[in-house]
DNA sequence: TTGGAAAGTCAACAAGGCTGACATAAAATC
DNA sequence: GATTTTATGTCAGCCTTGTTGACTTTCCAA
């Protein structure tokens, strides 16, 4: 499909291509939730506990607050999604040290145990797709979603990346 | 692809960088449907009506069968989109010519306009995050993507790239 | 001491998934 | 020609996960 744009190829940025990145997008996402989502089933938990435990793995010790602004749902949707894994065993809930109103989230031995089954069939598909790819496209593709994010996402992506 | 771990760098494939791969894709999936969240508050439709008039635009006298394969929902819940959709007059249901049975979907002009402003609101996002990183890392995004795809949606996204 | 922040909870509602059952028309097959 | 299969539509009911609004308790901080 050619375009205007001179000889230097900014083809990349026709209305084509990015329709293509929009579709990839789309059934990218379905296949990245495919495997933990069948995991999942077998507990009778939901993708919005999968992604509570997955951060509180990430940050142990982290508030609810945080976790809502991470999440970016009500805290009442949030708190029937922990309340269930509180009750199930899954998370722990500690008074805050320095400020008792705060709770501060995390995982358990059984929490920790869903967790690693979740997020070693998630990393595993990953890995199969970074591997077909190589490093320089595993680049171009994190570049790329970080310039996709919102803003304040990206400040809490990039809390991950300092730990490298 | 270069492997045996040695001095080589398989970096990229370590734990760590496939969580940082896992939550990019989850940060930016958000950025990725918020624009058109929010247009469709406007008219009080949801992500699966804006599911439906994509793929009805990418394939225009596409059938409900082959909607229902490239969204992987039920008819029961793709019908009750639909319903609304074409009792609102976004899309036209036309029965098909060599088999009656079949119903072939179109936008109207009203669809299409809904359409181009939801689609244009994507591809602003997704221009200017290509833009902001240039065509080899679009190139990286595009090989992961895909090779995270499950096999039988990579069917319909190459159908899409054949129209190259 | 008082105002505001952090958390939790109740109630009600909506979107959009799901299953199961059933209906109709038309094509395909025997 | 009779029967089976396919494509579609629809009713009913259920679940998860999001929402708003109201209200409480605890506790920090000004």
């Amino acid at each position: 499909m050619v375009e205007g744009g001179g000889s230097d190829s900014l083809l990349f940025l026709t209305d084509e291509q990015l329709k293509k990145g929009i579709e990839a997008m789309f059934f990218a996402y379905r296949g990245f939730t495919a495997d933990p989502d069948r995991i999942l089933e077998n507990y009778a938990y939901g993708r919005a506990h999968h992604r509570a435990i997955h951060f509180i793995n990430r940050s142990p010790q982290t508030t609810v607050n945080n976790l809502l602004s991470i999440l970016g749902v009500t805290k009442q949707s949030l708190n029937r999604v922990l309340r269930r894994l509180i009750d199930d065993g899954l998370v722990e809930s500690r008074v805050g040290k320095r400020d008792k109103r705060e709770r501060h989230l995390v995982l358990t031995q059984k929490g920790a145990a869903l967790e690693a089954e979740l997020s070693e069939a998630q990393r595993s598909r990953m890995r199969a797709a970074f591997r077909a790819v190589g490093p320089d496209a595993v680049t171009g593709f994190r570049q790329v979603l970080e310039a996709m994010m919102d803003v304040d996402m990206r400040h809490h992506f990039s809390l991950l990346k300092e730990t490298e």
